[in-house]
DNA sequence: TTTCATACTTGTAACGATTACAAAATTGTA
DNA sequence: TACAATTTTGTAATCGTTACAAGTATGAAA
């Protein structure tokens, strides 16, 4: 059991409610949810929760490190509470975004052609197996 | 010279004077712009061009092959005339958007953990070079 | 415990990129 | 030339996100 309220204090965030229970989905479900994924979900417990304090939060929280923004197609941010560097997959059809466990050379921290990298992301976009097999 | 006439007949597009003159942009300047970005250059030349059909024109050429669609980072789609697969480093500082040519593996019209990719991207993000050198 | 400044949350309005849609213009073909 | 099909245009609508101002909670100092 993590103590969520602590691992926001450490990273420098006043553990609000809101802020915990934005982490605790994030950390629950391990996905890759939009800010508005996480809006809906959590309507139930916290009927007055505003939209924005989820899309303040997720930033924040983006910044201090403590999760990871993605970017990935579609024009919508998504986040998620893996922040180990991984392969992102997703799928055209049933629109799943999948975590690939095969390790890749990452090149962040490092210098490439001069330039200083801070992050890296790789993107891949398919059919997936579940697709793939519900297809014949 | 390249005779984008043909080149949109070969990809089984009709070939309009809006759709050249889009897809000139792209190649004569080779960089990563948004479709406001090519309205706004374009509209000298053709004071009537419509930003609605610079979307689609960019649409359907990402979709028949003809360019590539990239959605890297900050919510704003780019497309580039370069459809070989490469890198693309973003700068924090001045947001230009480099390629890389270092080459990779890549899993295009691979199988990975039973999914089948048809694209790969590969987005950095960090300080680039010039931003590093004037920092000093 | 009260006071007070600060930080946080909320709700609404505004924004910006993109899309939907219908009318006007253009095109290719008979 | 006639005409159907396609393309372009301009405007309105949509959707994710952000700005902003007012309300609420928090926590330290008195
Ligand atoms: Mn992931
Ligand atoms: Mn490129
Ligand atoms: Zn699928
Ligand atoms: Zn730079």
């Amino acid at each position: 059991m993590i103590d969520f309220k602590e691992l926001l204090k450490e990273h420098g965030i006043p553990p609000s409610l809101q802020r915990i229970k934005i982490l605790e989905y994030l950390h629950d479900f391990n996905t890759h949810p939009t800010a508005d994924v996480i809006y809906q979900a959590l309507m139930n417990e916290m009927p007055t929760l505003s939209k924005t304090t989820v899309y303040n939060t997720l930033k924040a929280f983006a910044e201090k490190g403590v999760i990871v923004e993605l970017s990935l197609f579609e024009n919508e941010v998504r986040y998620e509470y893996n922040t180990t560097p991984h392969i992102h997959f997703k799928c055209i059809k049933c629109n799943i975004i999948y975590d690939i466990s095969e390790s890749f050379e990452c090149l962040k921290n490092k210098e490439i052609e001069g330039h200083k990298v801070l992050e890296h992301h790789i993107y891949l976009k398919g059919i997936c197996k579940n697709c793939r097999d519900s297809e014949e």
